[in-house]
DNA sequence: CCCAAACCTGTCCAAATGGTCAAGATTTGA
DNA sequence: TCAAATCTTGACCATTTGGACAGGTTTGGG
């Protein structure tokens, strides 16, 4: 966008982006405070309103900026692929991306559950075309007898529940679990399990 | 509680706690107003006043009131019952639930997803004990050998998860599916899939 | 029929908060 | 070097909103 993007821009772009997204994850649109994320961020609040008109344009921005990241995520999975690998390797994937940035997790989340009223248009142009190639891909796995029939975008929905699950649920796992934090030895046990129990479940392993 | 209930209270405090659902589902602690409510209620916002304190007293009201709706579903399972048909109906009970009552799960879901500041004693004191016992009988399952052993809290988890995702994620699973509403259909073809997919991916079928 | 308790509601207000603005500082580029 | 562009910030304001309150109405037991 910015031909000649100058230094204190993007150092502050950045700071009020990941502010941003922490407050808005904790406490939602309406929740989240200017002048918090401005201290979060370790600045003047009529500096953020410099770089963002408003705080709905900054809400927006900042789901904008997860839904970038996770669209890198974008593989290019064919028909020729192995089920197994490639399913096994999707779940961790999300399961990764889950630990890894749970804020960005919660903040989509909340908007979904509030009904999308900023990304209606994200869902069904970016999300449903996504959902149905990979359905495609899959449905083609079951017609090759690669593995047996069921609905491949319930699927997906199964994987992206178990996998968000531990992201947008964290508090709740964690004091069930009576654990202070998530740690190596847990992530990789959670993956084995959504990864093993899923593929099984479609009748891929065992 | 109360010992003699008048009749107004009872039937304002239904309205006003069913409205307060609604709202603060659709727009969390914060971004819900009591004015809406009251809208929504009928009633004019004094009104609301006069039977809770303020926004947050209704908030916990609404809360408490879904989770004690979730603990009439608190079974008493034992070792002797058969796994595979205890959890099938533990799944269908659960995605019976998501159907019947988005607004309920989502509204607990943006509070867990805020790091559940209303109802941290309620994680420990309710759900852990809950789920400890649960855990306990799928234990005794694998240790019987009526099915292979796996982690019995992460199976949960994986339940709740694909189960929820129905209510909290609705419009997302609505757009992606070009679907305008959920239909009996669709809702046993859902039930079933979990069902089928879990059963068979904890090696109890197939 | 009476009266106290419960219930209802129009009106008002203090506090919180998103956002503006104008003046000043800093950087840039020619 | 210096002016234009970019950036920074304290002070301020309009609006929204949760909540108080006082005075009114209804209800039910005695």
């Amino acid at each position: 966008m910015a031909r000649n993007p100058s230094r204190p821009r993007d150092k502050n772009f950045a700071k009020i982006m990941s502010a941003a997204r922490e407050e808005f994850a904790l406490r939602g649109l309406n929740g989240a405070r200017m002048q918090a994320i401005a201290d979060r961020a370790g600045l003047p609040k009529a500096n953020v309103h410099y770089y963002f008109r408003n705080k709905v344009s900054l809400y927006v921005a900042a789901l904008n900026s997860i839904m970038e990241k996770w669209n890198d995520f974008f593989d290019g999975t064919t028909d020729e692929d192995d089920p197994t690998e490639t399913l096994d390797l999707f779940i961790r994937e999300k399961v990764r991306l889950a630990f890894e940035d749970p804020s960005a997790s919660k903040l989509f989340a909340t908007e979904i559950i509030q009904g999308a009223p900023y990304i209606s248009n994200y869902l069904e142009e970016v999300m449903r075309p996504w959902v149905n190639e990979r359905a495609k891909v899959i449905q083609s796995w079951m017609d090759a007898g690669k593995m047996p029939r069921s609905d491949p975008v319930l699927l997906i929905f199964m994987i992206w529940a178990s996998t968000q699950h531990y992201a947008d649920f964290q508090v709740q796992v964690l004091r069930i679990m009576d654990r202070p934090d998530y740690d190596e030895n847990l992530v990789s046990q959670i993956s084995d399990f959504i990864s093993e129990t899923i593929l099984r479940g479609c009748g891929l392993i065992n």
